[in-house]
DNA sequence: CACCAGGCAAGCC
DNA sequence: GGCTTGCATGGT
């Protein structure tokens, strides 16, 4: 890929199988906005940065090209060939139909304690609710970001939250998640939960180890170990995915299994085609 | 005013 | 093991 210096940013050349508005609308992270122009505006890995495209041809401005190449050419997955994956994908009618629908998704690298946090949040919550309760967190206990002459924050450390009680997050109004935040949080900050190392672990080790913390089940865990962990063979398995698997694949019907080693990408076209066409 | 939203834990069997 | 129920809050 050929990367130029712009005079806000950077353009990076010739990317295939890309669309922000894919990769953001989809549902895998919570804190990017669309700007009227058509732009997103987020914040990821402590950095507040804009993304926008003609094309193959993707702008990011508010970033360096050392912090493309150290963390947001990784970020949005880049250096993998989409289109291998959606070919080797191509198994059945309606899942060749749900990635011609979200043809530029890309799963994102998110931080896994920003994925954990923000997927125990997830739980039994709509989006806008989610983005909500994500953004008062972040105001609160993450760090002070300027851009463009606004002011974004960062997703709090561990560390800034280590030692929180359910009475501390009273204000974000996150009902009975407030307690399974907290011991998320206490038990990454005191290190009795090594996210870090759980990432080198086989997939079904890593959940297991996941599942210690009160408030993370199946679901949660599974979409940290895809959108914070990066593995793509997991297939997290959401009251939106059943019904979508209950209309178009048999009963006893294995996704793992079907799917194979990108199984992941496949549940977020999936996931995206379900939503945005109402399926169902 | 019901009912639901990217589930989960606890309590039953 | 599997099945049922309560759970906080805000939006329709």
């Amino acid at each position: 890929m050929e990367i130029l210096d712009t005079k806000t940013g950077i353009k990076v050349l010739g990317i295939k199988d890309t669309s922000f508005k894919h990769i953001f609308d989809c549902g895998q992270c919570f804190r990017f906005e669309e700007q009227d122009d058509g732009a997103y505006i987020g914040v990821a890995h402590g950095r507040v940065i804009r993304c926008s495209q003609e094309g193959d041809t993707l702008y990011f401005d508010g970033i360096t090209r050392q912090d493309f190449k150290e963390v947001f050419c990784d970020y949005f997955d880049l250096s993998t060939d989409y289109g291998e994956i959606k070919s080797t994908l191509s198994r059945d009618a309606f899942l060749s139909e749900a990635q011609l629908f979200g043809w530029g998704i890309r799963i994102v690298r998110q931080d896994a304690f920003e994925a954990l946090i923000s997927f125990i949040i997830s739980q039994q919550n709509n989006i806008p609710r989610i983005k909500k309760i994500i953004s008062a967190l972040c105001e609160r206990y993450g760090e002070k970001l300027q851009f463009e002459g606004k002011t974004y924050y960062a997703f709090p450390t561990p560390e800034a939250l280590f030692g929180v009680c359910t009475l501390d997050l009273d204000f974000l109004k996150s009902g009975y998640r407030a307690g399974y935040i907290c011991d998320a949080v206490n038990k990454v900050a005191s290190g009795e939960i090594d996210l870090k190392n759980i990432a080198t672990l086989p997939t079904d080790k890593a959940r297991q180890e996941l599942l210690k913390i009160h408030g993370v089940g199946n679901k949660v865990a599974d979409c940290v170990l895809l959108f914070g962990m990066h593995k793509l063979d997991v297939f997290p398995k959401d009251v939106w995915i059943n019904k979508v698997l209950s209309l178009k694949y048999p009963a006893d019907f294995n996704s793992t299994e079907y799917f194979g080693e990108y199984a992941g990408v496949a549940q977020q076209y999936m996931f995206y085609f379900g939503r945005e066409t109402k399926i169902g």
